[in-house]
DNA sequence: CCTGGCACTCAGAAAGCGGGAGTGCTAAGA
DNA sequence: TCTTAGCACTCCCGCTTTCTGAGTGCCAGG
């Protein structure tokens, strides 16, 4: 780890937080004057080029002011940054986002965009996996002659249906005493543990069981394949905000990042990466690995149900965002969405 | 409606054929190479000339080739255009994509990214309000003592869900009697009847009412009530794909047409239009009566169930977009949702 | 070690300059 | 009367040139 005079530090600072707000190379004479400092430009120079050496900032060109490196960034979030708590102000808005009684998947998936109006940058959100969590209860509806609804019900009152197509017609009291005897069965084991029996009961097509019994493990078999081959579960919010910040202008880039949003591959793997560890994590530039998201900064943080952690909420900006406020926003975010996950929790 | 002679109208086909081949204006000697025109560059320049005075092309300027105006566009699709239809191929692949036994709400969803992909321009979808939906069923199901989940069914197999806090815990049994007696009480009568009676009884609030019919009816009116303010009914994808388009890439223009997606309003608008008629329908620049679109065309139709109208797919793209494919490929989707989406319908 | 001064560099804007694509017009030919 | 070849003209585009100003690095004096 690099250490700087306090000097050089306290300088460095001003150079980032300047070139934060306007995007623009700053310069030794706008960094004194702009920063309030006591010395002048030509220490400033002296001080600057030591920091270039080190790798902190470099200039564009000759005769440009200083830019900073993601080794500058890096070093400002590590040691520099002082995340200032949000004003009241923010964090009642924010709360406010919580406070509605909506299906879980449904706010999970708002948060993205909740994020995205708030940061006015890409707000990204990973949805849990949902095989490790319980089953609770599987219901089958008759729609017509030969179409079944299949409604399944997570532990954490999640919500999965489809429509299947049965190869005979059954009467609703069959269906419902399909649906009671796969409930006894299974309610309360897990979705992945469910899945495991439900292949193995398949394939051994035992005698024993009761053909009704055997519609619904298929019937159900479908429902968990759907769910299996199912959507992306990674949302993205906000994507147009950065259009607004010049240095992601570039038509050929922007295509790349934009396209990563839509493939979600890429941000997937990050968001999983980051589910690992507890609190904010931050990937500046090409640290996240990805090429897309070479002019970008990531900043996560995962939430929990039950003090698990099964998501991670985010934000994706220019490497030049003002991360004290993004970092406060994802975190107090990722921790008001935990606690509207958790159980014993009041509406 | 302006009359041309053939050979006019010929090499205007030719010329806005070439211009959305290759987005640059064309000129007389390109033309005849081109379309294998069996007169001189001269006469093609007469002719250019004369289409330019009924206001169909125009030059960029003075010395640039010809491009067409909307009118130029608005007369080709009108006039000259041949539908042809698709190759079988893409025909397979399209009917490919409506064979999954998907949860219809998700199928129309999926539209948008299905259009997007084959047409390689920004897919839109205008999903059905609900209301005008026959209600089919509601279950309460206890997650917590202080969670119930509501789980409403519709007719056409749409599942909406939602959780709720009761202000005193109930048994699974007293649960299970509320809902018999609702669904006792409403099943069949359509979403907007079943609002409507709710709002009334629990004003009257009648002493008759047994309390747990009443508590099925207040829980159900917040599932309805959610429905109210609920998601919007658009589902826009793959707008990078505009980013492809030079002609596109103006960042303030390409700003404000994100933030039509995002926002929704306008282009929700506009499809709600295209509710009205049936068949495709084509909005090229300002004729869709929004700034944001002025420089984009876009292709609608729309869907139906059981033979009501109750949705909208669509297409956005540049004005040169190869209208004989796309109004092809959004007609064909049309078809296919409303196939899939109808009654009866084996899978 | 700080600072004023000074020469130097270089991106970016403004200006100048062909080259070339494409036009409109005219006059001759069918 | 319609078509076509010829020709002068226009004006965008890409190129180079020039100029300016912001910013630097370095030196020498405090």
């Amino acid at each position: 780890m690099v250490s700087l005079t306090p000097r050089a530090e306290r300088l460095l600072k001003a150079l980032i937080e300047q070139y934060i707000a306007d995007g623009q190379p700053v310069g030794s004479r706008t960094l004194v004057k702009q920063a309030g400092l006591e010395f002048s430009p030509a220490t400033v120079r002296n001080i600057m080029s030591d920091l270039e050496e080190l790798g902190l900032i470099r200039s564009p060109h000759t005769s440009a002011g200083r830019v900073p490196t993601e080794r500058g960034y890096r070093f400002f979030v590590n040691t520099l940054l002082a995340v200032k708590p949000l004003n009241t102000q923010d964090v009642a808005s924010l709360e406010d986002r919580f406070l509605t009684d909506q299906d879980p998947q449904q706010l999970i998936e708002s948060v993205s965009g909740l994020l995205s109006q708030v940061t006015r940058l890409a707000g990204i959100v990973r949805v849990p996996r949902r095989a490790g969590v319980g089953f609770l209860q599987l219901d089958f509806l008759s729609l017509s002659p030969t179409r079944v609804l299949v409604i399944l019900v997570a532990q954490d009152g999640q919500v999965m249906n489809r429509v299947i197509h049965p190869k005979r017609p059954y009467s609703p009291a069959e269906l419902q005493q399909a649906a009671n005897v796969f409930n006894g069965a299974y309610s309360g084991r897990s979705l992945e543990d469910v899945r495991r029996s439900l292949v193995k009961a398949l394939r051994r097509d035992s005698e024993d069981m009761q053909q009704i019994l055997r519609s619904a493990v298929e019937m159900a078999h479908q429902v968990f394949a759907g769910d299996e081959r199912g959507e992306s579960p990674l949302f993205v919010s906000g994507e147009s905000n950065l259009l607004a910040f010049p240095e992601l202008s570039d038509t050929e880039k922007l295509r790349r990042l934009f396209d990563a949003f839509t493939a979600k591959q890429d941000l997937l793997h990050l968001l999983d990466q980051s589910m690992v560890s507890q609190g904010v994590q931050i990937f500046i530039g090409a640290e996240s690995g990805y090429e897309a998201l070479e002019s970008c900064s990531v900043v996560t943080a995962p939430y929990e149900v039950d003090g698990q952690i099964v998501g991670t909420v985010g934000v994706v900006g220019p490497k030049r965002m003002s991360y004290d406020r993004v970092i406060s926003i994802v975190d107090l975010t990722a921790r008001l969405l935990s606690g509207a996950l958790s159980h014993g929790q009041a509406g």
